[in-house]
DNA sequence: CAAAGATTTAACTATTCGGTTGAATCTCGC
DNA sequence: GCGAGATTCAACCGAATAGTTAAATCTTTG
């Protein structure tokens, strides 16, 4: 069952809600690690951290690896970039400095 | 007190995280609307709109004009610039081919 | 097989979320 | 000033979050 584009969006920009789980993402970027090595850094719990990577994983972003008695979680970028395309769908916006215009325009008339 | 960009960045992805606040937000970037425009094609109570407004008050994803009794509610895309380039980072991740070649480099070795 | 290490699951707690309904607030026009 | 309209606030509810500690699971190795 393939989640619809709306719900995959839901949980990754949800994902990325946190700063834990962001810092997470890079340091999976920057290799890939053990949960262990992951949790060191952040002073909470080992089971606190396998719950971000739940969320995580969830959203797609992460994957997993088993390597024997532990596993190599590394980053799976793919579903930035779908919240990436969501975003540029608004780059007009901030990049147009007619916003005064914008305004004019749709000012009382049409709609 | 200026917010951090770590919670700026937490706020305006959690105002992302949610389909009806995507959805109010293309909404208002066609034009500016008031709260009781911008509630009507949801069935949710006006108040479920006022909060979800809250929220993507709270983000900087919206600008509010009193105009009499009610409100014009419209867009402002530039918090979305920021998440944008801190997807951006991850561009490289999503672009690449070279998923292989980077397990292959990072194998064992260096740190 | 038992002990040790890595990770997850379970149970619990406090907080936040998204929604509701009903009262309160504010502004207009008579 | 009063009533109607637009919006928010308050109180409440059930579900989900983010964290904890402790037990359970799985894998390796002596």
């Amino acid at each position: 069952m393939v989640k619809s584009e709306a719900s995959r969006l839901d949980s990754i920009f949800h994902a990325l809600s946190d700063p834990t789980r962001r810092s997470i993402l890079r340091d999976v970027a920057r290799r890939q690690k053990t949960v262990g090595e992951i949790a060191r850094p952040y002073h909470v719990s080992l089971a606190a951290v396998s719950k971000h990577l739940k969320v995580l994983e969830t959203a797609e972003l992460i994957t997993r690896e088993k390597r024997g008695s532990f596993q190599m979680v590394g980053l799976n970028a793919k579903p930035m970039k779908e919240a990436g395309r969501w975003l540029a769908y608004y780059e007009r916006f901030w990049n147009q400095r007619l916003d005064a215009l914008k305004n004019l325009l749709e000012g009382e008339g049409h709609e």
